[in-house]
DNA sequence: CCTGGAGTTGTCCTA
DNA sequence: TTAGGACAACTCCAG
């Protein structure tokens, strides 16, 4: 019996503190062993490249904060669930749940099968209220925001307040692979690069947090629209990992009521509330990721052009601001909420590619890429989700530049060679007269494109395409 | 069942 | 210069 443990597995829930199944786990067992499965058996979705990259840094850490006995398999969970259970004296094991559909499936499965062998509990890690928990009155998911998070959710019982507690970790002596033998890292290729924009652990999730409550969050209903300004959380891929949980930031927010604006508060807790709603709908609608959620779309005249896609990727599409965007997402792994919204409009209106596209480039390239979040917010750009935009809402990136990066700080950061360009220009610098650009020695062409779509032309072929889905 | 109000993030034109 | 209405029609939701 000396050497009899329970096992806490770590899936999305890379932290220590707050961490329900760990509370659990250590209130009833004095050794608690932590596993983390590399797993993608019978995932539609294998992890990104940057979603990679984040995940082998955040083991390293979360290893080192328990003091390297972190066991770390590659492989089905099924197999090596059982086979650790057949080599020690396992009592228990537990996890957080996670909600991706083929992760809600297999853990079903799992659960059965580990139960006939030892005792197994699930908690709630990672959303304020279970999505079988948030429905009408008449049983059915919302399907808008709105009611779904004001009635749905806030006049439910409030959100679990955060927990901590102090536990230590059984110092094993179990086989397993390091972290590098996971190979998460073994292309060597953009993402090591544009990592180094990041610090990555617990630790760090929190110091942007704290950093976000008092820099961020005093004009955050206002500042969070400037892509230029220091107002949004930037705590996404944290987030994701679950190296902080909502609840810690809810009440955090909460907490500063004496200080700030109820505004910029309750705003910012809409933004929770509507990841909750992506998990809401991504649980009741598990298709999310590949089929448009109105089916009217599905005969949709999406064109077909790999140059324009290239063109978006690059941030080589002769608009600036959604050159910045793309751009910024190349360079740190990130995009700021405003360009999301922009590029995505572009890509899906301008361009008329279909979202698909947009959902995955992202998904390979985005640090906080959440298979929820990432397929929901597509649908929402593109029209063809439940709380669709109309369809008339099409982004100007003419017009948004100028309104939401005003200075063209963000657009000269992230595509410096307009940096030398009259203002009066930097929106449009295909209208830049000939003897000034030769004059601060930019070859339009050349140095920076021309516009691959002519705006209203392309605004008016959308709109057209999108009459056919009438009646 | 019926009814009425509303739907994160916009743009363009007109008076 | 600027504020306000038009821009499809539909579906969702609550009473």
């Amino acid at each position: 019996m000396t050497n009899e443990f329970s096992l806490h597995w770590f899936r999305q829930d890379l932290r220590l503190s707050d961490n329900s199944s760990l509370n659990y786990l250590s209130q009833k067992h004095k050794r608690i062993v932590c596993v983390f499965i590399y797993d993608q058996v019978n995932c539609n979705r294998k992890l990104g490249s940057a979603s990679k990259t984040w995940l082998h840094y955040s083991l390293l850490y979360l290893n080192n904060k328990l003091n390297n006995n972190l066991l770390i398999f590659k492989g089905d969970p099924e197999f090596i669930f059982l086979d650790l259970i057949k080599q020690n004296k396992i009592t228990e094991i537990s996890w957080n749940r996670c909600y991706e559909p083929w992760r809600v499936e297999r853990d079903k499965l799992l659960k059965k099968t580990l139960r006939k062998h030892v005792e197994v509990k699930t908690f709630n890690g990672s959303l304020l209220w279970e999505p079988w928990e948030v429905l009408k009155a008449d049983s059915t998911p919302y399907k808008i925001f709105t009611p779904f998070y004001q009635k749905g959710c806030l006049t439910k019982k409030p959100p679990r307040k955060p927990i901590s507690n102090n536990f230590s970790f059984f110092d094993h002596k179990i086989k397993s692979l390091s972290v590098t033998g996971l190979k998460l890292l073994d292309k060597l290729g953009w993402e090591n690069k544009v990592i180094n924009h990041w610090e990555i652990g617990e630790s760090f999730a929190e110091k942007q947090m704290n950093n976000f409550l008092k820099e961020g969050l005093g004009d955050y209903s206002h500042g969070r629209n400037f892509p230029n300004k220091l107002n949004v959380s930037r705590i996404s891929p944290y987030l994701h990992w679950g190296q902080i949980s909502p609840n810690t930031l809810w009440y955090e927010a909460e907490k500063l009521q004496q200080d700030v604006e109820t505004i910029n508060i309750d705003i910012f807790k809409s933004e929770l509330g509507w990841r909750e709603f992506f998990y809401n709908l991504m649980f009741h609608f598990p298709n999310i990721q590949s089929k448009n959620l109105q089916i009217k779309f599905d005969k949709f005249p999406w064109e077909s052009n790999d140059e324009f896609l290239k063109s978006w990727q690059k941030g080589l599409t002769g608009y600036p601001i959604i050159d910045a965007g793309m751009r910024e997402l190349w360079k740190t792994g990130y995009m700021h909420n405003r360009l999301r919204m922009i590029t995505g409009s572009f890509l899906v209106k301008n361009l008329l590619l279909h979202w698909h596209h947009g959902e995955k480039w992202f998904w390979d390239c985005l640090f906080d890429a959440d298979y929820a979040s990432n397929s929901a917010s597509w649908q929402w750009v593109a029209g063809t989700g439940t709380d669709a935009a109309p369809y008339f809402r099409i982004f100007n990136p003419i017009t948004q530049g100028k309104k939401f990066d005003p200075e063209g700080e963000y657009i000269k950061k992230y595509v410096p060679e307009l940096k030398n360009i009259p203002h009066k220009y930097l929106y449009t610098p295909w209208e830049c007269p000939s003897e000034i650009l030769s004059e601060i020695n930019l070859k339009l062409g050349v140095d920076y494109p021309f516009p691959i779509v002519d705006i209203k032309l392309s605004r008016a072929k959308a709109l057209k395409a999108f009459s056919i889905l009438k009646k």
